[in-house]
DNA sequence: ATTTGAATACGAAATAATTCGTACAACTGT
DNA sequence: ACAGTTGTACGAATTATTTCGTATTCAAAT
């Protein structure tokens, strides 16, 4: 087990998301942009205050409204939730895992040649 | 919403590997392909009978050893946690999810083959 | 027949995750 | 100054998931 294992929970991705996007943001504004109609603000707020009692962002609270930060890093937090995938799901082939990912609607003309690219990259 | 929309947990997840690479299975042979030290045959017993509460799974019960198979569709469960793992980890992108796959476990080059042969067939 | 072992059933405890209500502090505009 | 709005804090309820303990049944072996 490495140094830092973090495993966010779905209500904590999501919000990592956001701020992973936009660099920093106060509550409301992820509250916002996420926009649940079926939760309030504060579930928002306190779901990042458990964030950061688990050290996963940080805030700046000098002001009344306090602005927060990722600390977790996105790429190693992406590389372990698809490795978790791939071993739960996939019982360990990548390939398995990126098939089943191009199969979907979600991957465009577009998509696909880029990541053709990607592959002729990595020869 | 589709007609079917199942959500395994994550250890629902781990019985679902079992039945369908196993095609079926007895409780106990689930617990032991899984040799969990952390928890004990009960729980894995208790699991299997939820997932046939939800009809996840069905069941022989002409013997006394009650023999599972997996009734939810492999395929289309990967689907739908690929699907939601691009959704919610990779803001809609499942190129971005594909390539972080490939760059993890450094792909072989007969699976880097395998994709690109499947790239092709989707055009 | 009786004991022993392996199986199911199932309530309930333990743990994890989410959601909300409410108190209170700070800022805004009049 | 003070009413209204927006913010944080945080305990507690709710919901979901996992885990276990114990009763009971069935079958095999002595």
């Amino acid at each position: 087990m490495t140094s830092s294992n973090i495993k966010p929970t779905e209500g904590e991705m999501e919000i990592l998301q956001v701020l992973w996007q936009k660099g920093i943001a106060t509550v409301r504004e992820v509250h916002e942009t996420l926009n649940k109609k079926d939760s309030g603000y504060t579930t928002t707020l306190k779901l990042m205050q458990i964030m950061h009692e688990k050290g996963m962002v940080e805030r700046d609270t000098n002001q009344k409204t306090h602005i927060y930060k990722a600390i977790v890093n996105q790429d190693r937090t992406e590389k372990q939730l698809v490795n978790k995938m791939i071993d739960n799901v996939f019982n360990g082939s990548a390939a398995r895992l990126v098939m089943q990912a191009l199969g979907n609607h979600s991957a465009s003309a577009d998509e696909i040649d880029e990541i053709k690219k990607y592959l002729d990259s990595l020869k």
